[in-house]
RNA sequence: GUGACUGUAGCUCAGCUGGUAGAGCCCCGGAUUGUGAUUCCGGUGGUCGCGGGUUCGAACCCCGUCAGUCACCCCA
């Protein structure tokens, strides 16, 4: 048997990375005062249809939808924020109130997987209520700098940005677009002729070189723009030249959902091959509306957790503290009608006790000495702690060092003790 | 959905123009009785992705199929 295509076991080899990322994040993320929300993995699909936008292709044809016992058709969520909207309408959270949330976990895409792109991956999402200031735009683009310099991918990252104007004002420059467009369209590639009629303003980043030429004498969008919307681009890009924060102004830069405008961003990097976004967002004050709610305005980013993975490794900037060997293995030698193997257990469960953050590996599976030893080696612990009949007759344990001898000198002169038991747990806090 | 490349031991891979499989790592055991990571010796482990075809004979050639990877597309 095998995993569904594009659904990735985590393995205990990679799962401190996740942790360390994970919890990296929240700290980033708590200490601008976001709260944490947690919602559904299954959602009605007519929830995503009315955010993410009908004629998308994460609705129209990656979306994992079946219905349900009852007939209702549910989808699992492909994406955050139409659920966290959807959560705070429904709680009141929006009502004559700011909020700062974030999330994280699984999201749900049909598509063909690749470096970077999976079917089940992860994302952290973040998203500002009620706030329609740049300024809170800014802080997002402020936070995702944080966050980068703290994990130290920083040199890895930039950042692009874009203004996509009110819905008003990008309505009229999608229809000069396809105008312009349709009186070259035998000249465009394949792709982009099909784009023309789904989604016009998709073809700005085409890859094609051709398409790329043809679109020098396009009609460009910042031309189309309203005043609010230039104003507050503008003020965007004051506050972030006053925060040190650089970035590219790509005035090709669209996104793949609906419900996006004004700002528009993404973090991008080199370093992964085809998926370089390693963070996108921007404002969407109109889908707040759109599900039924007050007018809200709104501000998003989601990061990819598999993609920020990637670069970690890639740029190898993996903290050293994350291999979590244990601090002590117990090794239990000889029978004595199944008494040493008591002693040990009771002597692992006290240590336990004694200190709540220890790593302590009993039951070491039986075997001769000298594989229990291997073991213990093996197992990565400070110091292997060996109860054998003697020990047992004695009341005592014998505390042997295999990294160093406790007092700096190497491993092959190294110490090994026979303390009575209480002293001897307490001589082990000096490894936990 | 389209394309390219790849499927040999748990892992990483070798296997020349077809003669019925090999290395390293890992794991297990041993090198005098209760002492590890080095060294030495030995051992476990494979329907060569699967199905067909060509051939006296296929891991190797041909066809099909499945899976994986990367890219297009799309996007975090």
């Amino acid at each position: 048997m095998q995993s569904v295509k594009g659904m990735n076991d985590l393995l205990p080899e990679i799962s401190p990375m996740w942790q360390y990322l994970e919890s990296t994040i929240a700290q980033c993320v708590q200490s601008y005062g976001y709260s944490e929300i947690r919602f559904p993995l299954l959602e009605k699909t007519e929830l995503f249809k009315r955010s993410i936008g009908e004629v998308t292709d994460i609705v129209e044809k990656e979306m994992y939808t079946f219905d349900d016992r009852n007939g209702e058709s549910l989808s699992l969520r492909p994406e955050g924020t139409a659920s966290c909207v959807r959560a705070c309408e429904q709680h009141g959270l929006l009502y004559n109130q700011t909020q700062r949330l974030w999330y994280m976990g699984p999201m749900f895409r049909y598509e063909r997987p690749q470096k970077g792109r999976l079917r089940q991956f992860h994302q952290i999402g973040i998203e500002a209520f009620g706030l329609h200031g740049p300024d809170i735009d800014a802080e997002l683009l402020l936070m995702t700098a944080r966050l980068w310099k703290m994990l130290g991918i920083d040199d890895a990252v930039t950042l692009e940005i874009n203004s996509l104007g009110t819905s008003a004002a990008r309505a009229v420059y999608k229809a000069a677009l396809v105008e312009f467009l349709s009186d070259i369209k035998e000249q465009l590639d394949e792709d982009s002729q099909r784009r023309l009629a789904t989604n016009p303003l998709r073809i700005l980043d085409s890859k094609d070189k051709a398409t790329q030429g043809l679109l020098v004498d396009a009609p460009q969008l910042d031309d189309y723009l309203d005043d609010d919307s230039r104003n507050h681009f503008e003020s965007l890009k004051r506050i972030l030249d006053a925060a040190n924060i650089s970035y590219r102004v790509n005035n090709r830069l669209v996104r793949g959902l609906d419900y996006y405008g004004y700002t528009v961003f993404e973090w991008v990097t080199d370093k992964l091959g085809a998926q370089g976004t390693v963070c996108a967002g921007g404002r969407y004050n109109g889908l707040v509306e759109q599900l039924g709610g007050k007018s809200t305005p709104a501000v998003g980013c989601a990061m990819g957790i598999e993609r920020l993975i990637l670069l970690l490794q890639t740029l190898e900037k993996i903290p050293e503290s994350l291999a979590s060997s244990p601090h002590v293995y117990i090794l239990a030698v000889g029978d004595m009608g199944g008494k040493v193997e008591g002693y040990a257990l009771a002597l692992a469960e006290s240590l336990r006790e004694r200190f709540p953050r220890v790593r302590c590996l009993s039951h070491c599976g039986g075997g001769s000495f000298k594989s229990q030893m291997k073991k213990a080696d093996k197992s990565g612990a400070a110091i292997a702690v060996i109860i054998g009949e003697d020990e047992v007759a004695s009341q005592k344990m014998s505390i042997k060092y295999l990294r160093d001898s406790g007092d700096g000198k190497d491993s092959k002169k190294a110490l090994q003790l026979t303390l009575p038991l209480e002293q001897g747990i307490e001589k082990l806090a000096e490894v936990i």
